[in-house]
Order: structure tokens, then C-alpha cells, then sequence
DNA sequence: CTCTAATTCAACCATGTAGTTGAATATAGA
DNA sequence: TCTATATTCAACTACATGGTTGAATTAGAG
């Protein structure tokens, strides 16, 4: 798991990893976006592979690396633990409960000028479905 | 999402985190778990808010920290960019289907796959829900 | 005001990371 | 066989990380 983040924590990787999804890529055509050498570029690659995200096959002088995706689906479920802390709108009002535990009285008198007024609404806080927020660009360059 | 990846990337601040979850932890409380000074946790508590993964209050001479799960929402939107190669049980066949694609012949043969076009691109978002995800335990320790 | 608790700061050390360059290895192809 | 291509290896540099210790800062409590 380690591994796994600290492999995405850098946007070379995350890009080479972009670029595998679209098929299997050998070591110069997973370096060529990059302005580094191609001893970094097999650095990185070897990162990746150090971290089980991708497999690599030696096709004669060239080495073919295919995507491994189970590790990021370890990497995804880990996340999903977190996934009620953002996926119900109710995140600030989950805030506001916490802090009346805390202080029962009061909150009953309306409008008090306290950010957020949404609805509650469908209390179903699992599921952890992504968000129906966009799917972060993922275009050319990964911010 | 450098920042946001590399955070995760640490056992110890995962597990900060987990803690987190749990609601409002101050600095001694996050550090107490842990075989290290104070100064080293602190150090990580900072990693952590760098990565905007939790905020911070000052109250008093106690710092209290709370999540900050939005991040984490990015994080897991990229990698749900992967999970059509996880969340079918298709992915083996996938598989073959793409190797398929390059030896249109029979699978029996031992072809020379092609490679195919060069240019990365973006993996298809597609549906990117997880597959029966359930929120791996988060007991104790994080394997 | 003084003592103590909560936390950071500064300096330091060992190790890891990301990059470089140049040489080594191995294979495809003329 | 000779040569060009694909890739790694080794050595090196610069900087980040994760940890330490001891002193500094700030605020609650007596």
C-alpha cells in the first residue's frame, strides 16, 4: 500500500499510468512524453512495477508493460472508507450533529445566519459511489 | 494531488487519518499511538495539512484536528478513471479481447503482437463504480 | 507570577528519491 | 559478423524524508 501511493504521489507515473490504459506501452514509448533521460523514465517504470501497478514482458530487446490494475482497486477501497466524509451533502450538516451532541440546546431557532441551508435529504450515507462531481479532467496533464 | 498521494503513502499518517475519522483528535492524541517523539508526529500532522487533508484549530495551547475529506474525494475520482480495468469481471477477458484484437487469428498460435498506437491517452471514466467495495475493516492496523 | 502542559522550532543524521552521464548488455537486422 | 536499437547498470549530485534531541513558545492552572 506504501508502494502503491507513493507510485501515484508523482504526476510522471500517474501520466505513464494514463498512457498504459490506452494499451500496452514499451519502456520508450512510456518515456517519450518526458523530458528526461530514459535512465529516469526506467526508474519510474521500475517504481511502478515495484508497487505491482504494472507487469512487464520481455519481447525480445524491448520490454512490453501492461497496466495491473487490482492494486489500485486495494488503493480505491481504502478510500471508500473516507467516501461519507464527501458523498452525502451532508457532510456539514454530519459536522453541525457532532457539535449539537455536544451542546443539545439552541439550533432550533431558524435562520441563524449559518453557512449551508441544504435539504435532508435520503439519510443514505453509504454506497460510496463516486460523487457525481466530474471526473477530474484526467486530460494531457494531471495537475 | 502530489502532496494529497504522497500523505497516503505513509502508514503512520493513514492511520492518523483513520483516527481522524473517528472526529476531532488534537496533536498529543493523533501522536500517542505511535513509537515516535512528538516533533517526528508533528511533522506528519503537517504533511497531513499540506495535503489539505485535515485542518487545523487552535484552541487554546491544544491544536485540534479535524478531516478534511475533499482531497480525498479527488484521489478517489482518479482512480476511478481505473476501475473499468477492476469492477467487471471482465478484466481477464478484457484481456484477451485486447490481444485478440491483435492476432485476429486463433489464440492457439503463438503470434507476434503488434504494438498499438503510440500517442497516450485517457483512459474512458465510464460508470467508475466500485465493485462491492466493502470499507476494508479499518481496525487496528492498516495492512 | 510561576510552574507545567501542548506544541513547534532548529539543528542534525541516515536514508531515499529524482535526476544526470557514460558504459554495459543483449538483440534485431543488414 | 557488424552495427544500430532498446534497455539497464553504476556512479554521482542535489534535495526531500523521517527520525532524533534539546531549546523555545504559548497558555492554562495554582
Amino acid at each position: 500500500m506504501d508502494q502503491v501511493f507513493h507510485a501515484l504521489s508523482d504526476a510522471t507515473r500517474r501520466n505513464m499510468l494514463n498512457s498504459l490504459a490506452g494499451g500496452e506501452r514499451t519502456v520508450s514509448q512510456l518515456a517519450e512524453p518526458f523530458a528526461m533521460s530514459l535512465a529516469a523514465a526506467s526508474k519510474h517504470i521500475k517504481a511502478l512495477e515495484h508497487a505491482g501497478l504494472i507487469r512487464r514482458e520481455v519481447r525480445g530487446r524491448t520490454h512490453v508493460c501492461r497496466l495491473e490494475a487490482r492494486p489500485l482497486a486495494t488503493a480505491y477501497q481504502w478510500l471508500a472508507q473516507y467516501s461519507r466524509f464527501w458523498n452525502s451533502r451532508l457532510d456539514v450538516l454530519e459536522q453541525l450533529l457532532r457539535e449539537e451532541r455536544k451542546t443539545p440546546a439552541a439550533r432550533t431557532t431558524p435562520a441563524p445566519a449559518k453557512p449551508e441551508s441544504s435539504k435532508p435529504e435520503s439519510p443514505k450515507p453509504e454506497s460510496s459511489r463516486p460523487t457525481s462531481s466530474r471526473p477530474t479532467s484526467s486530460e494531457g496533464e494531471d495537475q
